[in-house]
DNA sequence: GCCGTTTTCGGCCCGACTGTTTTCAGTCG
C-alpha cells in the first residue's frame, strides 16, 4: 500500500525517535524530524509529486538521502535502516518517550539496564523499586513516571481549537487580574490557530514575576502544579489540558511572545537568520553582543531581522520568512472582510431556528447577506426538502426579503451528491435558486477514483456553485473521504465552481494546507459556517483562521464581495 | 543528514526547570 503524507511523516518521526534513543548524532535526528514536518505540511501527496517527476530534494531540509527514503516510503516499501533499528529497539521503547521525565537518554538507559521496552514493563519496574537501581534514577523520577502513567500521558488527545479556547479565555482573564501585570497573551499553537492544540502557552509581562506566578497556580481549575520556577510554571487543569506560563519584563515581551508562539521550526529559522547576521535571538530579545536591538514588540523584532511582521497563522516555516524578507507577504483575509455567510440551515430541516431568526442574527453580526441552504430530500434524518417544500421556502425568502432593509437572504440548498454523482434535486428547481451548495453525506468509503469522479460529476452540473466541506473529515472522529484533491481543485477551477472553507470547528474543511493548495491552483473559496443556530453564525472566524493559514487574501474569497458582485461571481454556465 | 552573504567541511537555537548530584545532565518547549 502506498503511504499518504501523514503516514510517511509518522515513519520519519519513528526513525528519529529510534535514532535518538540509540544515541545518534542529534543533528541527524533533527534532520529526520524536520523532514517529517516538511512532508506533513505538503499540500499534495508526496507519491503524486514523485509521479509527476518532481524532485523531493528541492524541498527545504530534504537532501538526496531523505528524498530517497521518502520515495521508498511513498511507494509503500520498507526501509532497511528502520528494520535494523527496530531489531535492536522494540517499538514499545518509542512509546516510552511520551512518559513525562523520560527522553531518549533515559529510555536508552532503562532498556540497557533493565530491558524495559514498553509502558507495562516500565510501570512494573517503577512499582517494584527496580528503577532506582539505575544510575541517575531516584525517588523523584520514579514518582514523576508513575504519576505520568497514572494520568494517562500515553493517550492524551489534542484538544480542538474552539474547546481549547473556551478553557483558555477565562484563565487568561483571571491572570490579567494579577498585581503588577502588563500585557498577557495566549501564544503557541492556539495563537497560530492550528486546528488542534496540544497545550496552552501564555506569555505575560511584569517587572516582578512572583505575584503573576502566584495567581497563575492559584487558578480554581488547577488540578496540579507540574513545575514552578521564578519566571516559568506549568499546570495541569482538571480537564487534562496543560498550561505553560512565562513571565518576562516589558522590554522582552515581544521576543517572548514570538518565541512561545513558534512554531518551533519558525523560531529556529529566525534564530538562524539572527546568527547569520552575527546576532543572537532568544526569548529576551535580539542582541548584538550584550546590546538589545529589539524585543519590546514582535514588529520591532521582525523589523530588526529585516522582515515585515509575520502573522502568527503563517509561522510554520512554510516560506513565510523568505516572503517577509522580500516584502511579499500576502495581505491575509480578515473576519471584517467577510460580508456574509453562504451556508446556513433553518428549522425547515435540521436547523434549530426559523428563517427570520437566522436572518436577524446574521444582520446583527453585521452581515449584508446570508444564503439559506437547507438539506435536500435524501437526507431523511435532517428532514430534507423535496422540490415542493423548497419552492415554498423560496417564496418565504422572497416575502422575508421584502421586509428587510440593507440585508438580503439568498435562496439556496445544500443538495446531496448521490452515490453516482447525480444531484438529489432536479435542475428545474435548482435553477430557481440564487446558489447551489453541493455536498456528500453518504457512501464515504468509495475507492479514491470513484469518490473523485462522483464529485467531479456533481460539479459538471453548471448549477452547482459551491462544493461544501470537500473532504468530509471530522476532527478526531473520521478522516476525510479518499479523494484526489488536486484533481478535484483543478476541475473546480475549470468549472468556475467554488470550494467551501467550512468553519464548523469540528470540520475546518478545507483546512489551512488545502487552502494553500487551492490558492496555488487558483480556485475561489467561500468561507461559511454551516450554522444550525444563530450562535453558530459566530463560527465564521474559525474558517477565516484556516484560510489565513493557507495564505488566502480577501480577493480569493467570494463572500468578501458586495452582493451584486457576489451574484455575478456565482453565475456559471 | 543538511547546508552555504564566514563554509563543499564543520557547523547546526537556546534558556528554564527538575532531580540527582556536589557541579550538571536530561528534559522540555
Amino acid at each position: 500500500m502506498p503511504l499518504v503524507n501523514a503516514e510517511i511523516a509518522a515513519e520519519l518521526d519513528k526513525l528519529a525517535d529510534l535514532l535518538d534513543i540509540e544515541g545518534a548524532n542529534p543533528f541527524r535526528v533533527r534532520a529526520y524530524r524536520r523532514a517529517a514536518r516538511v512532508v506533513q505540511g505538503l499540500p499534495r501527496a508526496a507519491a503524486d509529486m514523485l509521479a509527476a517527476g518532481e524532485d523531493l530534494d528541492a524541498l527545504p531540509g530534504i537532501g538526496p538521502d531523505l528524498a530517497g527514503k521518502i520515495a521508498i516510503l511513498a511507494r509503500g516499501g520498507e526501509l532497511p535502516l528502520l528494520t535494523e533499528l527496530e531489531r535492536a529497539l522494540p517499538p514499545g521503547t518509542v512509546a516510552l518517550l511520551a512518559v513525562p521525565g523520560l527522553g531518549p537518554k533515559r529510555v536508552h538507559a532503562l532498556h540497557t539496564a533493565l530491558g524495559i521496552d514498553s509502558p507495562e514493563t516500565l510501570a512494573a519496574a517503577a512499582r517494584s523499586g527496580a528503577l532506582r537501581t539505575v544510575p541517575g534514577f531516584g525517588p523523584g523520577l520514579e514518582r514523576t513516571i508513575l504519576r505520568g502513567l497514572a494520568e494517562g500521558a500515553l493517550q492524551r488527545p489534542r484538544a480542538r481549537l474552539d474547546l481549547a479556547e473556551q478553557v483558555a479565555t477565562p484563565l487568561l482573564a483571571w491572570l490579567r487580574g494579577a498585581p503588577g501585570i502588563g500585557q498577557a497573551e495566549l501564544a503557541g499553537s492556539l495563537r497560530r490557530r492550528q486546528e488542534t492544540i496540544g497545550d496552552l502557552d501564555i506569555v505575560a509581562e511584569a517587572a516582578v514575576a512572583g505575584p503573576v506566578m502566584d495567581r497563575f497556580v492559584a487558578y480554581a481549575d488547577v488540578a496540579r502544579v507540574i513545575e514552578r520556577g521564578p519566571t516559568r510554571a506549568t499546570i495541569r487543569l482538571r480537564g487534562g489540558l496543560q498550561v505553560d506560563l512565562r513571565v518576562v519584563p516589558a522590554a522582552s515581551f515581544g521576543a517572548a511572545l514570538c518565541y512561545f508562539t513558534g512554531s518551533r521550526a519558525h523560531s529556529i529559522a529566525l534564530r538562524r537568520r539572527a546568527l547569520a547576521r552575527g546576532l543572537k535571538l532568544n526569548e529576551y530579545g535580539l542582541f548584538s553582543g550584550h546590546r538589545r536591538l529589539a524585543g519590546r514588540t514582535e514588529a520591532e523584532l521582525y523589523g530588526a531581522l529585516g522582515l515585515t511582521c509575520i502573522p502568527p497563522e503563517l509561522r510554520e516555516a512554510g516560506g513565510e520568512i523568505e516572503a517577509a524578507a522580500a516584502g511579499a507577504l500576502p495581505r491575509l483575509v480578515t473576519l471584517a472582510d467577510l460580508r456574509g455567510d453562504l451556508h446556513v440551515h433553518t428549522d425547515a430541516t435540521d436547523g434549530r431556528a426559523s428563517l427570520a431568526a437566522m436572518a436577524a442574527a446574521a444582520q446583527a453580526l453585521g452581515h449584508a447577506y446570508i444564503a439559506v441552504t437547507d438539506h435536500s430530500r435524501s437526507l431523511g434524518m435532517a428532514h430534507g426538502l423535496d422540490p415542493e417544500r423548497l419552492a415554498r421556502q423560496i417564496a418565504a425568502i422572497a416575502a422575508l426579503n421584502a421586509t428587510l432593509r440593507d440585508f438580503t437572504v439568498l435562496a439556496g440548498t445544500e443538495v446531496d451528491i448521490l452515490e453516482d454523482g447525480r444531484l438529489d434535486l432536479p435542475d428545474d428547481i435548482l435553477s430557481r435558486l440564487d446558489l447551489v451548495v453541493a455536498a456528500i453525506h453518504s457512501h464515504f468509503d468509495l475507492p479514491p477514483q470513484r469518490q473523485t469522479e462522483r464529485v467531479l460529476r456533481a460539479m459538471d452540473n453548471r448549477l452547482v456553485t459551491i462544493l461544501a466541506h470537500p473532504t468530509g473529515r471530522m476532527i478526531g472522529r473520521r478522516p476525510g473521504h479518499a479523494l484526489d484533491m488536486e484533481r478535484l481543485m483543478r476541475a473546480a477551477r475549470e468549472r468556475n465552481c467554488c470550494l467551501e472553507v467550512n468553519a464548523q470547528p469540528e470540520r475546518l474543511d478545507l483546512n489551512g494546507a488545502h487552502c494553500r493548495l487551492a490558492k496555488e491552483i487558483g480556485v475561489k473559496l467561500a468561507i461559511s459556517t454551516d450554522a444550525h443556530s444563530p450562535a453558530e453564525l459566530g463560527w465564521l472566524r474559525y474558517g477565516v483562521d484556516q484560510a489565513r493559514r493557507g495564505w488566502i487574501t480577501a480577493t480569493e474569497v467570494v463572500n468578501t464581495l458586495p452582493l451584486p458582485a457576489l451574484r455575478a461571481a456565482l453565475r456559471r454556465g
